[in-house]
DNA sequence: CGATAAACGAGACGGTACGTCTGGTCTTGTG
DNA sequence: CACAAGACCAGACGTACCGTCTCGTTTATCG
């Protein structure tokens, strides 16, 4: 019996993502982040947060999927390559403001602590993993991409750009960036004569 | 006057490395590693330590460079497409142990703060980073990579892949997976016929 | 409709006196007897303890009385000043044990909150009190005890000493100390040539 | 080196006897008295406290001290019986105020650990309990006090109605009635004739 | 004998306080 | 005057209970 609160589970959700939000005066990065605070802006009792969340990375991560309604969709209805390019993009976009710091900050997390790796990687990686997967399978399939490599490789290498800017801050992230990776990805970085 | 004692440098140092040394029962992650910790297992005091270090990262990245010996060369005696796939070769071994954790740590601490990205860009990356756009425009120069693109794009593809697998932990580093990525890169994922 | 339910009722009492009973390993005292504990230990909801004691020490007096059969009578079929040597030591051996801290720790809580004070004199003193008073007013009677001294203070005087004991556990309680005491008190403790 | 700051240590000290001061609004009992509390009133951290006291009745006692200035002298200067009526009569009258209250919490706390109890004997009891000794001893020499019985027990006969009427508050306490209570003790309370 | 109202277990909830820990600053000798 | 020693304020940690409050679920009369 006794079910839990819709109504503080959701001011929890919210009143963590006010307090990251880095639009806010004095944002909060994930590590500043304290349950306490948490508990205080939510008008919610820490107790409530420590039944539901095992730690303060599983509440960001639900914060995160429950604020992620933007998402990045992979379109059916076009060439695969040019889905890759808008999915890309997109994500770029995306990735570029506030909801990129937030994932940044969650990888960072997830290097302290193996168990916040698995729950970032089960719930937020491969979902999105398996979406990549199916649709560079689909280009290999409409014969626009090498089938002799695995998925998982092509989707890592054209992947992994972004998250390297993200992560790095050296360049800015967008739409444009993204689609450059993609091209000289696809086309390779040799010369012809090196072949 | 009194000046900096080299003595209690290079404790600081030591203890540093040995709390964060993952052989050690216990080991620490940057993240739990204290200052407090720090000054006892060096046997000096907390004041000293802030004295000279503005924060935990900036030591860190001390410590880590000080322990940093084992480089990974970039070699001038071979062309420049097989120095590369040696550098990212040795890259990926080093980074599949212990300073990988530390080096993907370092990068989680940036996450939280600019002066720490700053220092981590300016001491860590900046160097290598010359030295791999060199490398990078000698193979230009020999003809074996594409001279239409930017070396720093070039770069970040082809490093992008190492760090997103040191980040994500999904599957292990070893000088076979970068060799491929490298390949995979040169070549480009398209087919010909996408051409 | 719906009736207390006498099995919740006893379990409640007896779970109490198991978490207090000092012969347990890990005793506990009545400050770190918890509701919560209590209702665990029962297999009852909390509600249900509140819904009949109106705090803490009140199912705690409940307890007590509920446990302290052995009672130390008052015996009419002997010289008053007799009766009152019995029964000083019955109490006096009876406080020397578990009860006796029980006891000890009731008088402690009623310190804190002046309504347990006031069911604590109403359901354990004031029908000791009296029963003890008939007996003084007996002893005067019988012409053993001064009657120009009100039976109140006569039995403050004698019972003090043993609560004293008690409470600052200086020296044991016993049967020989109590007739000690009450031998002295009766007697005065000035020499003869002082009045 | 690195010495006790006096000042934070005075801060605490007024703190708490200011918390525990039945004259403020909402005066606190030592049990609802949190150290959290004093450390917020005297503007000092909780880490302070826990440095220089072990538990919270250990400082009640030091404040308790350091408060009881206006002592209950035992004079030299009168024969014995009357420094011993002077004494209790002190005391009665300065029990029944607020100083009552707090050592009868005082002796509360006691009953529930043994170094409380420890320490409450040993800086509160053992000093006046020499006193009072040598007070009556002084009153056998002078021949208005029995010798055949032992200072201890005739020290209890005649200060535990005072400690009785302070923890039971069946009846107030004052100078008069400390008085009766040790005219009765010396005369005793049997008729001449039991003897 | 089936309706109904209480008492019940379960346990979530907002709170308060616990005692511990670390961060970063400040103070006090020592060499 | 750099240093060790360590006290200090600040505040978060995760836990234990508090007393209140729904929730269904017995259960025992009463209509």
């Amino acid at each position: 019996m006794a079910v839990r609160s819709e109504q503080s589970h959701r001011a929890i959700l919210e009143a963590t993502m006010m307090l990251l939000d880095e639009r806010q005066p004095e944002a909060l990065t994930v590590q500043r982040l304290s349950i306490e605070r948490i508990a205080k802006e939510a008008g919610v009792s820490k107790t409530t947060i420590y039944r539901w969340w095992q730690s303060k990375a599983a509440l960001i991560i639900d914060t995160f999927l429950d604020n992620h309604v933007a998402r990045t969709p992979v379109r059916e209805d076009i060439p695969a390559l040019d889905a890759l390019r808008e999915h890309l993009g997109s994500l770029a976009e995306i990735y570029s403001g506030r909801e990129g710091r937030l994932v940044a900050q969650l990888i960072a997390e997830c290097q302290y602590d193996a168990l916040t790796m698995n729950e970032f990687k089960e719930r937020f990686w491969l979902p999105r993993s398996h979406a990549v997967n199916s649709l560079i399978e689909r280009a290999m399939d409409e014969g626009t991409v090498r089938s002799d490599l695995a998925p998982e490789i092509i989707a890592e290498l054209l992947y992994a750009p972004l998250y390297f800017r993200l992560l790095f801050q050296i360049d800015p992230l967008d739409r444009d960036i993204a689609s450059r990776f993609l091209t000289a990805g696809l086309e390779g970085i040799a010369t012809r004569a090196a072949h």
